[in-house]
DNA sequence: ATAGGTGCAAATCGTTTGCGACATC
DNA sequence: GATGTCGCAAACGATTTGCACCTAT
């Protein structure tokens, strides 16, 4: 889903400067079909500038979240994962065996969701939702796409 | 809601040794009715037994947490937060405005995450759920309770 | 008696930052 | 040519750990 986001584009149409560095590291983003950490993207940077510096990574990451260009996630804790913030919003299910996200939608979620917190008096601002599971029986994708539209869940796995 | 839950009893029922620093953390744990963090705990146990050293307070959580007796949570990122894990499952609100975290459970959500999950071929094993919201103009506490019973939402306040 | 817990300080991990050199606008 | 960025290494905050001493069982 991510990986048809033209991040170069969006840094120069948010006035960011654009040097070999962020070009690099937009391209290894806009490529990732995964939610790659810090780390990742420095090795997948270096690939391209093996001279890239991992605080130019941090750096950059930084800024592209706060330009709304990332979003950043924070599945376990420890180290922060990233992936290109144009896509619609989802949530993630993640497989606690493999350790591969998937990503999902779900409208009736997002709108209990509202309701939920209207009901204790607040307005819903944001929210972070992630399921943890395991995989049915041998047949886990068989399932990837059993009901049409918004109102059901549609996935496509991404790995770790 | 986590109030009331006797920590040191369940140390005892898991065969966990006693010392007078887990009885001190695990009072101070058991009267919480927040999610403190190791600071704020080692803070608040400090005040029993001035001694108490911030690494005991780091393993003792640790220690706890493993053996079931707490949750961590880890809201914003940084530093994690506790409270007792004896409650029956709930999920949390976060006024971003206050900081102030409120607990609620709706059984219609987990419902809805379950059958997300089985959706996608997945059975649920946990998950994490954190509403982030801004409180309704004024009369935000007098929505508390508008529907009885567990199909709705009650939530009880507890401070940062 | 002994397995295990404690306090301290040093180590670790992910991340940020001060700095002088360098590139982009 | 001014302003911003880079790479490096040191600094950082949260958490963990090695070690010598102490304590619950």
């Amino acid at each position: 889903m991510s990986g048809t986001i033209d991040i170069e584009a969006l840094c120069a149409a948010k006035g960011l400067r654009i040097t070999d560095q962020r070009r690099t590291i937009a391209r290894v983003l806009s490529d990732a079909v995964d939610h790659p950490d810090v780390e990742e993207v420095h090795r997948r940077a270096a690939v391209l500038d093996p001279g890239i510096s991992i605080a130019t990574v941090y750096r950059t990451v930084r800024l592209f979240e706060e330009a709304g260009i990332l979003e950043r996630h924070d599945f376990n804790g420890s180290r922060s994962r990233y992936e290109a913030a144009g896509d619609a919003h989802h949530d993630h299910l993640i497989d606690v065996e493999s350790g591969r996200v998937i990503e999902f939608h779900d409208s009736d979620l997002e709108e209990l969701q509202r309701r939920i917190a209207e009901r204790l008096g607040f307005r819903l601002v944001d929210h972070r939702m992630e399921l943890y599971a395991v995989a049915l029986a041998r047949d886990a994708d068989a399932v990837t796409r059993d009901k049409p539209a918004d109102n059901s869940v549609e996935a496509d796995a991404k790995a770790g």
